[in-house]
DNA sequence: GTATTATATAAGTATATGCTTATATTCTTA
DNA sequence: TAAGAATATAAGCATATACTTATATAATAC
């Protein structure tokens, strides 16, 4: 892969990096998910779920089908679940460093 | 994990989110490096890179060392080239999806 | 055709992020 | 001690991001 492929790989981290769409993920997590199922499981306003539905499918990460009035959301590659829980294990690793460093203080 | 285990995980996420950053942690992977050799792998002003190499530290990404005059950094949790290699292929199955799609239009 | 529903998009505003220039701090050497 | 090297931090400014309110668009029902 070129080095144009840090600003993808960038990118594609940005669009990762805020809990709502976190939550969205969360959401997909269990399968096909209509918006109006994401909105009250995500909590905030409409136009801001949109908003970062919209982000989630600019970035590859979710795709979009119509049925009728409602639009579902999948995800289009569960490896991001993957990378999801790499990110888990990384954080409690370092808080059970922490830990470790307050106990020795 | 808690709910506010989001923010955390969204936290990191976004120290990662940036191709300078990006680039250090590329520098970084073959081992404890000074900031006198990532400032030219990288590219940018000196301050710039410290502004960045401060990112990756706060987020617990990176932790560095004083040795003389020199700083030395190393990534703290190898598992973030797991997550980098998993960006890597779901970009690498966006792109090739999207060929696909070219190729039927 | 009108009203309602579901969702995307626009516009405005506050805050965050990123880069550059300048400066501060620490360490080493002469 | 002064000078130089190495790096962190501050300040300024431009741009990006995030949320809210308002509006547009498409689908459905009557």
């Amino acid at each position: 892969m070129k080095s144009e492929s840090l600003e993808l790989k960038a990118e594609m981290l940005k669009a990762l990096a805020h809990p709502t769409r976190l939550k969205i993920l969360e959401k997909l997590q269990d399968g096909p998910c209509c918006v109006c199922k994401i909105i009250p499981y995500v909590g905030g306003e409409q136009s801001n779920v949109s908003h970062h539905l919209a982000i989630l499918k600019r970035a590859g990460i979710v795709r979009d089908k119509k049925k009728g009035k409602e639009v579902w959301y999948e995800v289009c590659d569960p490896a991001v679940f993957s990378l999801l829980r790499i990110i888990n294990q990384i954080i409690l690793k370092n808080l059970k460093n922490k830990q470790k460093i307050m106990e020795v203080l």
